[in-house]
DNA sequence: CGTAGGTTTGACTGATCTCAAGTTTGGTGG
DNA sequence: CCACCAAACTTGAGATCAGTCAAACCTACG
């Protein structure tokens, strides 16, 4: 976690594919239903993708980026870092999530936004973005309503790192995951890979990686996941909204 | 803050009297320029004005508020309660902010609207709200940008509460209400009365009561502040944003 | 297979919590 | 204007969850 590499990006490398911006656009219709308009505007957006490998930054707090970044694969996430060089993840990303609907209007990024696995992300410049969303108020309404529901999970998260005691907190962030990970469609929620390390959970718990470590291994000795390697299963759903505290509500899913 | 009152709402007084949104739409222009046109729809709006005393709740998790509440006067805060009965505050309202644009889009509550001190809070339709952004697109765009400005807040205070130290989060609860009330026109940052109790403070920075004093008395010792009741005076303003690992960027204040 | 990154374990430390008792403050009614 | 009361604030002492430090152990991958 505090002093790991936080060094400058990797170059990536630019690369051209016969990838569609579909993923976004499901994304963006189980948000608010679009229509075959507002999905034709989407897929005629010019964009070109980049290939990142893991730990790649997208954009680092203070820089003014010209695109607006879409997660076509892999997986992402936001973090800030204090003075005292600790990190604390923010929030996480899954494919089809529009990465900076907020850049259309702020100059300047106030967190960083960087890969957990190798990613495949399509960069649209801000302009088109605006022009879409300008003409499509659809599409303006689902971006809206997905800004709005991060809002949410950042709340969430406020409440989880602030008044929950540590195998709750590691709880709930597995909850989280595999609830959005099944709305998504990108599998079921009771047994799944986590893409991010244990030290990526501390950092989005406020805990340290050693503490992240043991309350794995507790929800395990509780009888309520089972792991393997990254592979976690749900063993009993029941108890684990309990211990998580754990209540989708929050998400907004339709 | 655990276990403490929590109890249904007082029913608070609907009450007119001559006021206006004046101070809402100052509010929105700050956070984008308002044409006089805008400025004379948001006085046109309906409304009705309720006087709440301390502790009143506004809006429930859960409920489907029919209305859009604007504070006219006071101060509120957003909450979560986890299962273990503890309160978490994610954000802290003043005079000007619209408290619920985001009801506009979500049916359910998702966290408790509450004041802090006796209140006056404007209620406006929910459909009425609506029909002035959409004939509004730069009120559209203030109300936008506000909720983006919230969000970055809650993002700051997860980094808060999650990986600052006790004195730093409650220093930087202290800056944070500083700069908003200036930007807010509402008296000079370094010398102000606060609204909050320091169990509110405990409940915004993840900490108890007990901790909140003492390390406002830390905050003294370091002479970076100075206390007489609620009144809190910014003795060093430099020293006091390096203990509260304070950034003022994330407000994204013009 | 060698190596770096990730995970696990153990022993010790410490920031913050808990509990419990004062003390101060601000509002209210006589 | 003062006495009273509840809420807010302080203080102290002991308890604990989570952190720190340090070493092993995996395991993916070049």
């Amino acid at each position: 976690m505090q002093l790991r590499d936080v060094s400058p990006a990797d170059k990536a490398e630019p690369h051209r594919q016969p990838v569609s911006l579909r993923t976004v656009s499901d994304s963006l219709d189980r948000l608010y239903p679009l229509g075959d308009d507002d999905r034709a505007a989407i897929d005629a957006l010019p964009f070109r993708t980049v290939d990142c490998p893991a730990n790649h930054f997208l954009v680092r707090e203070g820089q003014r980026p010209e695109y607006c970044a879409m997660l076509l694969s892999g997986y992402t996430c936001r973090h800030k870092l204090a003075a005292n060089g600790l990190r604390q993840n923010v929030s996480f990303q899954i494919p089809g999530d529009v990465l900076d609907a907020q850049q259309l209007e702020f100059a300047r990024a106030d967190h960083n936004l960087q890969t957990i696995t190798a990613a495949t992300v399509a960069l649209v410049m801000k302009q088109d973005v605006q022009q879409l969303v300008d003409r499509h108020p659809t599409i303006r309404h689902a971006l809206w309503r997905g800004a709005l529901i991060e809002a949410s999970i950042f709340r969430e998260w406020v409440l989880n790192v602030g008044r929950r005691e540590g195998i709750a907190r590691v709880a709930h962030v597995l909850c989280e995951f595999a609830v959005r990970r099944q709305a998504a469609k990108l599998g079921p929620p009771d047994r799944f890979e986590l893409p991010m390390t244990q030290e990526q959970i501390a950092d989005a718990t406020g805990l340290t990686p050693v503490h992240v470590n043991r309350m794995m291994q507790a929800l395990g000795a509780l009888g309520v996941i089972e792991r393997n390697k990254r592979q976690v299963t749900i063993v009993n759903w029941d108890r684990m909204r309990e211990v998580a505290d754990f209540d989708p509500a929050y998400l907004h899913i339709a």
